[in-house]
DNA sequence: CTAACGTTTGTCCAATCGGTCAAAATTTGC
DNA sequence: GCAAATTTTGACCGATTGGACAAACGTTAG
């Protein structure tokens, strides 16, 4: 009742140009932030004047706002994947290879999300405390069943969870800082490969010696 | 030359000053970020006007600065330390602990860093692909030592210093996700202890089962 | 006291910001 | 073709921003 009616009912043209805003505000808000971005730099950035632009979005928040829900979707996809059906191991190291590629595939995404929390989540806390922990907790229980049956080492599932997070993320959130230090050679397209093989190292048998 | 004098002679109150500006600042930029944040903000939580902060520092920017140079090297701290003294696993393992008890005690420095590296690193590339490099790669000679003598499992140590990176600063950078998905009871002081058997378990033995 | 120096503040400015509005241009239904 | 509805634009507004500046304040050495 409070975010108006369902069926927003709008014109092909309303669709078209809304998408390319989001478009353009995605590539604007990941890079700049929300408060670091304007509506000018996304009007252009969408190939329109700013009051065109906010004919289709009435606020600036209004873009955010309609960026974030989708994103939460598409990205949490992966973990509603993680199911109890196949090898546990083999589960975890799909998971860990779709966020991978989600990371590659979809880093500005990654950055919206990262830049959201990083300030504190102001806009998506609910979410975090509500849709998102229910999925963890569910997940959790899952990973614990594998621990019990003895499919996998005894840990904390959450913060494997976590750690699955950080480790793929980071290839799209401190991308800048990967190829730096990786440099021009190793910096190339070739370091999404040597992630995945090195992360499903770490993850299956971590750095003890085989010895 | 390009950057004046090296002996900036300044007055007692002076330092005191700018360290009481650059400690407000640190609180500022690392929660809205540098466009986000204002100078009246900075000022307001230093406990003094505008004008004021803008006699010790002259553009917004120049605090920004500041604290990154300084930044920077206190973080990298725990890598320099990082020594061919010592059992392999034993030296990872401590650098691990450190990392996470830099997140857990500075976080706000971690969010500066971070942001920073989110929008591109406009300020620091130059550290990044310079200094922070030279460090990285000496550290992967030490690091490959240790495999060719059979101490660790022979993987990218480049991508372990990521996965390192990616899994200790999660702590402080996602924080506020960290908290919301562990919920009240769990999300409490307790975390990084949970967090800090969770990570040693994970780079030492992997998931998978003893059996 | 007073001159010199370092510090603090109120006031102001130009630029940029998010957003409004009425009018013009275009598309659509008939 | 034409009228209604939709889309686009130029001009504009108040608020906020980073920063400038001169005057005022405080302190100290002589």
């Amino acid at each position: 009742m409070t975010t108006g009616t369902d069926a927003p009912r709008r014109t092909r043209i309303q669709q078209e140009k809304r998408e390319l805003i989001l478009e353009a505000a995605l590539e604007v808000f990941s890079t700049n932030g929300f408060r670091g971005s304007t509506i000018d730099q996304i009007a252009e950035a969408a190939g329109m004047s700013k009051p065109n632009l906010l004919y289709y979005f009435r606020r600036k928040e209004d873009i955010h706002e309609t960026l974030m829900q989708r994103l939460l979707d598409t990205w949490l996809a992966p973990l509603r994947e993680l199911d109890d059906i196949g090898d546990p191991l083999t589960e975890l190291r799909s998971y860990i290879r779709r966020k991978l590629e989600m990371a590659r595939d979809f880093p500005r995404e990654s950055r919206l999300f990262a830049n959201e929390i990083l300030q504190g989540a102001p806009r998506i806390m609910p979410l975090l405390a509500g849709e998102l922990k229910t999925l963890v907790d569910e997940k959790a229980v899952v990973i614990k069943g594998w621990m019990r049956a003895g499919k996998i080492a005894r840990t904390d599932p959450w913060h494997l969870i976590f750690s699955i997070w950080a480790t793929t993320q980071h290839y799209a959130d401190f991308d800048v800082q990967v190829r730096a230090v990786l440099g021009p050679n190793r910096g190339g397209d070739g370091r999404f490969e040597d992630a995945a093989r090195f992360l499903e190292q770490l993850f299956l048998d971590g750095l003890k010696p085989k010895g």
